[in-house]
DNA sequence: TAGATTGTTAATCGATTAACAATC
DNA sequence: TAGATTGTTAATCGATTAACAATC
């Protein structure tokens, strides 16, 4: 099922089921609701109302409910949601049902904090390899995943299908490891570090920036 | 001057300066321009167009322009922005020219990464203390902040004016953690975990989401 | 002058919200 | 039945974009 649209992708395919691309907005907001759902259904929620997801989203509930009845009638009036077949309705339509595989550059405390946990792994995206500079880091193990020697790292992109890279080096290394993550063949990077980074136009790169967040949620508290 | 902005609130004052509060979008999107240009900034970059910020944000130019033109004419036809100018003029718009106090909870990989890097002194935040339930981290220092027991958290939010708590601590203690800096007066958490947190209304509560983002920017490179 | 880039207009599109009938 | 919550409409507001004169 999965790795078909990975297949299809590679086979130059683009219409995929469902017919037309989802605007930014929407795609973002069904990210959100799919990442409280997942962590609802951890903690045993069976179902849930349009307005408990606006609490954790800060989404209005209108707006919740339009977006998803723009796929299908999901809810049960007087109900709400059910978790379980709202997380597999979410993932068909973002074409997220599949596993992706990832690799993590940067085995310092950021990395291993990264490795250890479940972040990832909860959303589809299996760590199948760390890298670091640092040679006695080489062959230990973060999290069950193994820390490889920078050489291997086109190796692997290219054997394991990784299309996304997720950096956790300092800034000063940052362009550098962008630069082979790049000429490795990945298309998305996630840049923990707070480098701008300078990629081709096929490649995407987003950029963690809790400050930001942190400055925009202070500006709402301060007026 | 970045004092009184916090005096000011403290004292129930509501306008400061500039009149209305801007619009959520408006002072989401001044956010990452500062962020980029703050990094602009270290990289000894003068000017930027608005063209090179739109790059780096995924904002379009005409944007921009439109959302700095309505403060004021910041730019020179055929230049440019300033760089150190536009910084001074949105950390004023977004009332951040001040510092802010910050505490800090969890002391493990992910805190230590925390503390140690300048994420958040670049922006104005800085962290007075990190807190830890381990009692063998108490005293120790990580990038010059040291571990405080949990017993001090309500003296060190008073006496610092601390209104952002950061969580970095495993899910399975988020919500008790989060209880404890709503007691000391906590207004703002930043939530590292995954769990999704029960906070009152005067509470605000931003969760990192990594796999979200990544789950977003992943769906626009499928299709 | 020539090239570049801002500031601004006008037109379109999507987001937001309140309200409420339908229905579980 | 009574209460709750969805699905949907209609009306408004803000975001987005192309285009271009102004001007550095």
């Amino acid at each position: 099922m999965s790795e078909d649209v990975v297949a299809d992708r590679t086979a130059g395919e683009l219409s995929l089921g469902d017919g037309d691309r989802l605007s930014l907005g929407v795609a973002a907001r069904l990210s959100r609701y799919l990442q409280v759902l997942i962590q609802a259904r951890k903690m045993g929620k069976d179902t849930i109302s349009s307005q408990e997801l606006a609490e954790y989203t800060h989404i209005n509930s209108t707006q919740i409910r339009r977006d998803l009845s723009g796929f299908g009638k999901f809810g049960k009036r007087g109900v709400g949601y059910r978790v379980d077949s709202l997380v597999e309705e979410i993932r068909r339509i973002l074409r997220s049902s599949g596993q992706h595989n990832i690799v993590l550059f940067g085995a310092g405390n950021l990395g291993q904090a990264i490795a250890s946990s479940d972040i990832f792994a909860d959303h589809g995206f299996q760590i199948v390899a760390i890298f670091d500079v640092e040679p006695k880091l080489v062959g230990r193990n973060f999290g069950e995943v193994e820390v490889h020697d920078v050489a291997d790292l086109p190796t692997v992109v290219d054997e394991q299908d990784v299309v996304v890279g997720v950096l956790a080096v300092p800034s000063g290394a940052a362009q550098d490891v962008a630069d082979r993550l790049v000429d490795a063949g990945v298309k998305i990077i996630f840049n923990y570090s707070e480098q701008l980074l300078q990629v081709p136009p096929d490649v995407t790169v987003h950029t963690s920036s809790p400050a930001v967040d942190l400055l925009y949620a202070l500006y709402f508290y301060l007026t």
